[in-house]
DNA sequence: AATTCAATCGCATAAATATGTTATTCTGCG
DNA sequence: CGCAGAATAACATATTTATGCGATTGAATT
């Protein structure tokens, strides 16, 4: 028996997702709330297995207690977020805070208890919609931002090099090449980047993945 | 009616996918093929919506394949990955570069169907245990790294303009104090963070998501 | 009341950096 | 061949940074 805990300030609504899961001999239905203001201590008096979260209660949304909860160092419970609402940042914030499912409430009863059943077993079920935008976000992370400046060999490695940190004499030990030298080769990167110090030619290094 | 190819060497496996897909009135299989060898081609020839590729291939994988279309411009045709092993790179590869879907060859013929229509309505199907996966690596690229140094809130507030290339005397302008106190600021922040000089600082402070 | 600590400021100095100008060598290209 | 561009180097100089040694104020803690 998978025990269950249920958050939906709509009486209605938990009323019904209630009735789902008393309804199914595979889960057991621990408690319900109206709002997640006391999370930690109720899943202290209940431990169960799968938390259903609502994300938009009044007080405190379904992400503040989710985060709450995994703050409090309670990562092993499993926490289905569930709203109408597949808005970008609440999915991104969500997944952030260790959140396994992501449901949105028009998912069928039947679907339902069967993502439930995927959290209890570590699965991530989510609607597909969601999925969808979890991809993205992460094809988002990981593209090649591909913008190199047109730096030659010598000069990445001289960038390279400004990153981690090194003096312009150290550079030159570095590369064999003269401190003059280093000072070419940084004058030209800064006319590429379009930059005049050391510090943004790093942080542009730093958000174009050139380091 | 959905159309659909299929990429899988295994003859056996090619022949109970292709009779699943047929004996379906939602699709249409276009064509199977033993290997993505020509999948550009086999694309243009046979436009199907979506793409059931198996990765382990001999010849060119069906991430190669994957990668092979995408950059030939197709990214409209949805590609749903199939394979028996759901190690960690083969899922980042396939998703980093575009597959609409991973799903295992352990997924029954009628959820596989779902997942085809899932995926040709812009879903992202994807067996429990790699969604899991996915969100693992997303919480690892997005985790807190919460070493802050320590740094008071106004040692933060000079960190980020460090980070925004700003010098000393900009900084001071920015903060409404006097140069001396963003100098008297910075040596501290270089000693809580064990770093001296701007770049190392500004180079950490990325590393730690800080600014 | 005493203490701690963040935030503020000043001054001095050595080291590093930014910038301009110029020049040589070598390689690849039309 | 001649030319463009990359890599190398030198020299000068103004600005910026790094660092040390102070000091005062105010808020929070003990």
């Amino acid at each position: 028996m998978i025990k269950i805990c249920i958050y939906e300030d709509n009486k209605q609504m938990r009323e019904s997702l209630c009735l789902l899961i008393e309804s199914s001999n595979d889960f057991k239905l621990e408690a319900s709330f109206g709002h997640c203001l006391d999370v930690v201590n109720d899943y202290k008096k209940n431990k169960p297995d799968v938390i259903l979260m609502d994300i938009d209660m009044p007080g405190k949304t379904g992400i503040e207690g989710l985060i709450e909860l995994r703050t409090a160092g309670f990562t092993d419970v499993k926490v289905v977020m569930l709203t109408v609402f597949d808005d970008n940042t609440n999915v991104f914030e969500a997944i952030k805070n260790g959140a396994n499912g992501y449901l949105l409430k028009k998912t069928s009863p039947v679907q339902l208890l069967q993502y439930l059943k995927d959290a209890y077993e570590g699965g991530a079920p989510m609607t597909s919609s969601v999925a969808t935008q979890v991809l993205n976000m992460f094809t988002d992370v990981y593209k090649q931002k591909n913008d190199n400046y047109n730096l030659s060999e010598r000069e990445r490695d001289v960038l390279k090099a400004l990153v981690k940190g090194y003096s312009y004499k150290m550079i030159a030990d570095e590369l064999f090449i003269s401190i003059d030298t280093v000072r070419s080769h940084i004058k030209k990167i800064y006319e590429k980047m379009h930059v005049n110090s050391k510090t943004e030619a790093v942080a542009l290094a730093f958000r174009n993945n050139l380091h």
